[in-house]
DNA sequence: GGTTGGAAACTTTTT
DNA sequence: GTTTCCAACC
């Protein structure tokens, strides 16, 4: 028996199809993972060289699980595939031939706040109005525009004589000077310059098309225009090219996918082959009929109907729940039952929801049950003010040309250098065309910069003193001797806090992190790290060994799956989301909202439970939101449903803030009894002045003071190592001790 | 030049 | 409700 007979007919064929363009339209859970990773062993077997064999996805993770399985297959040259995904491709080329591009090879790559830094500066340049223009919009419509392909100077012509979009075009090409006179590429001009360069050398290109004569793309829906550009030229020559997605899974569109992609691959590439896997090795029936009929209700879709061998399987859960305490608390308890009766492990958990905010809730009940967990999101490692300032310091040190890293950190710790003289450095560095750190350099010669001038000296005296020790000393160590000269570590020290000690703990982290890299990579430089740090995602770091509830957004989930899944906020403004009821196309944008729906469904092997809750707090506001429609579009043969009764709570079961809720809701409804009081009151606070209490987030304390509100009491509270904290009483959920 | 307090924005999703 | 940003003060 060969490894092949595990495939099922659909699947097989598209292992065979080798040659050609091959789209493969595989449902959620199909095996597609498995069918390419069959079909590089098939190559292989008839003789295809691994060297020329490329797999692109858009994930880190998927990567890495798609060499493993690679490699457990094959075995041998399986390492000299390429697998990757789009943006590390993209920095590899470029980091070898950008220099026909005018960059320098140690370009920075610059992330969401380095962007939005250099958009700021654009904006004051240009005299744009931010409260007009805002820089998050300036760049999101930039960013679009890469996708397409437009430059700055199209979208002027196309503005015609329209002035906002003449703005905004003249916002997009000075915001394009700026990184270039930093030596600096965003993520899309990671793409959009390697297509640049394949179009500006036709030579670079043919080396590449011959390297890479089998091209695969995984995830194909999730491509957009630059993407599918860069895939097409590559596979130009010999057109091997095999896309696998699903259109029903496409939840990237806001960030530019284009779905066409793959709803006219058959027009772009007309002697393509066609195979759908529908068969589902994943979930139970019952998951799948909910999937199915959830879908269904979009247009323009390309009909599959997903079925499996798989038993029916218990029905979908569905409880409505008071707010969003109870809600939070329902899942953690149903999860940490489960694991008690031994019928599952924590890692068997995931809890998906629509915004990142949603998680705080989840995260309070595991920490108070005890019960470990993963959040995937959120604020990225690599985000963090620690994180960045350290290595800004080695961005300054690898590219002296990045004027953001440079600003960032040349006052951090303080020396002493504000505004006023950077002004004054970044007028002589403009009047002598030489860059922002080599004016810093000349700071002597700069006209009026008096004292200040004295203190640029010690900063750039570190700079290239590092500089110069960049060959004798590991990175590890070189990074160890900047922490200690800066005194950057001494200073959080001296702060005491937890949150310097967090923020400590997280340097210690990137110390890890870094001395891995030195350890894994065969040439490790700065650069190198510096680029695999930003190029990776929050959801590369899931390790499915590991025992923890996983907690993650709706869209992190995609790819993944679990035996018990979560989903929670099922209610209309929530998901689907306000945007895209209130946006600018609600139809398309509702039907992006229920692939998301769809992606959340089929991510459930065994079991699958749906909750809302009647009110909940958005942005410090009550809502009152209806059950998603995506429930209601669920036969009731398929769903378990559980509303809770209506009327008040028991108040033993209501949490406080939720009495606080109802007490205010009935405050309002009734003005002239101020009942708000009487509900304080006779419940009253559990300690007083000088008792020793307990904060979720603090730790211990003592109670300094209790001052009474109109709605609340405010506590004054020592805390032991968090320093003293004012807080509303009703919020911050204080214990006797 | 640095600190602090209050206003304003934020919450859709990310390589 | 929380975080970020900016202006007014030290």
């Amino acid at each position: 028996m060969s490894i092949y007979d595990t495939l099922n007919p659909e699947q097989k064929e598209a292992m065979l199809h080798t040659e050609g363009p091959l789209l493969i339209l595989a449902g959620a859970g199909s095996g597609k993972t498995r069918v390419l990773i069959h079909r590089i062993a098939w190559m292989m077997e008839q003789g295809v060289s691994p060297w020329n064999i490329m797999a692109i996805t858009f994930t880190n993770k998927a990567a890495g699980e798609m060499r493993q399985r690679v490699n457990n297959l094959v075995g041998q040259g399986a390492d000299s595939v390429w697998v990757a995904t789009f943006h590390s491709t993209c920095v590899r080329i470029l980091r070898r031939y950008i220099g026909h591009l005018g960059f320098d090879t140690a370009f920075s790559i610059y992330d969401a706040d380095d962007q939005k830094t250099v958009m700021k500066d654009v904006c004051k340049r240009l005299n744009i109005d931010t409260k007009i223009f805002k820089e998050r919009y300036l760049l999101s419509v930039i960013s679009r525009a890469k996708d397409e392909m437009i430059s700055p100077l199209e979208m002027e012509m196309a503005a015609q004589n329209d002035f906002q979009k003449k703005r905004v075009a003249e916002a997009y090409r000075e915001y394009q000077a700026q990184l270039r006179r930093n030596n600096a590429l965003d993520f899309d001009d990671l793409i959009v310059k390697t297509v640049e360069l394949f179009q500006n050398c036709p030579e670079i290109l043919n080396s590449y098309q011959e390297r890479f004569r089998y091209l695969m793309v995984d995830e194909y829906q999730d491509t957009n225009t630059v993407q599918f550009k860069l895939i097409s030229l590559l596979a130009g020559k010999y057109r091997n090219l095999c896309v696998v997605g699903d259109d029903d899974q496409s939840i990237y569109r806001f960030r530019g996918a284009n779905i066409y992609n793959i709803l006219n691959f058959e027009q772009v590439f007309p002697d393509a082959k066609v195979i759908k896997l529908e068969q589902n090795y994943r979930s139970t029936q019952n998951i799948l009929n909910t999937a199915n009929e959830v879908i269904r209700n979009n247009y323009g879709r390309k009909e599959k109907r997903l079925w499996t061998e798989n038993e029916e399987g218990r029905p979908i859960g569905f409880h409505l729940l008071l707010n969003a305490f109870e809600e939070a608390e329902h899942i953690i308890g149903d999860i940490s039952s489960r694991v008690r009766k031994g019928e599952a492990d924590y890692q068997d958990h995931a809890v998906l929801y629509r915004t990142n905010a949603q998680s705080r809730l989840f995260e309070e009940k595991l920490i108070i049950a005890g019960i470990p967990y993963k959040l995937i999101g959120g604020v990225n490692f690599y985000a963090r003010k620690e994180i960045k300032d350290v290595l800004a310091y080695l961005k300054t040190i690898d590219n002296g040309k990045d004027e953001v890293a440079v600003r960032r950190i040349i006052n951090v710790p303080k020396r002493g250098i504000g505004a006023a003289t950077l002004n004054r450095v970044q007028d002589y560095a403009g009047a002598y065309g030489i860059s922002f750190y080599d004016a810093l350099l000349r700071a002597e010669e700069i006209p009026n910069l008096g004292r200040s001038g004295g203190k640029i000296k010690p900063f750039t005296t570190l700079i290239q003193n590092m500089r110069s020790q960049l060959k004798e000393m590991s990175l590890t160590e070189l990074t160890k001797a900047l922490l200690g000269e800066t005194g950057y570590i001494k200073d959080l020290e001296n702060e005491g806090t937890d949150e310097a000690k967090g923020r400590i703990e997280n340097i210690d982290e990137l110390l890890n992190k870094l001395a891995a890299y030195e350890e894994t990579a065969d040439e490790p430089t700065l650069s190198g790290f510096l680029e695999e740090v930003a190029l990776v995602a929050d959801i590369d770091s899931l390790e499915e060994s590991s025992n923890y509830v996983v907690l993650m957004t709706l869209h992190s989930a995609k790819g993944l799956e679990f035996p018990y899944v979560y989903m929670a906020g099922m209610e209309e403004g929530i998901f689907p989301s306000y945007m895209s009821l209130n946006g600018d196309n609600p139809e398309e944008e509702l039907e992006e909202e229920r692939r998301l729906c769809y992606v959340g469904i089929t991510r459930a092997k065994r079991e699958l439970m749906l909750t809302a809750a009647r009110q909940r707090m958005v942005r410090g506001e009550t809502m009152f939101n209806a059950v998603s429609r995506f429930i209601r579009e669920i036969p009731e043969e398929y769903l378990e449903s559980k509303k809770k009764k209506e009327g008040p709570a028991k108040p033993v079961n209501v949490p406080k803030q939720a009495a606080w809720i109802q007490s205010k809701e009935s405050f309002r409804a009734k003005p002239y009894e101020s009942q708000s009081l009487t509900v304080k009151k006779a419940s009253g606070l559990e300690y007083g002045v000088g008792d020793r209490v307990r904060h979720i987030k603090f730790g211990e304390g003592t109670v300094l003071e209790i001052t009474e509100g109109k709605k609340d009491y405010e506590v004054k509270v020592e805390f032991d190592t968090a320093g003293i904290k004012r807080l509303f009483a009703s919020f911050a959920k204080l214990r006797k001790l």
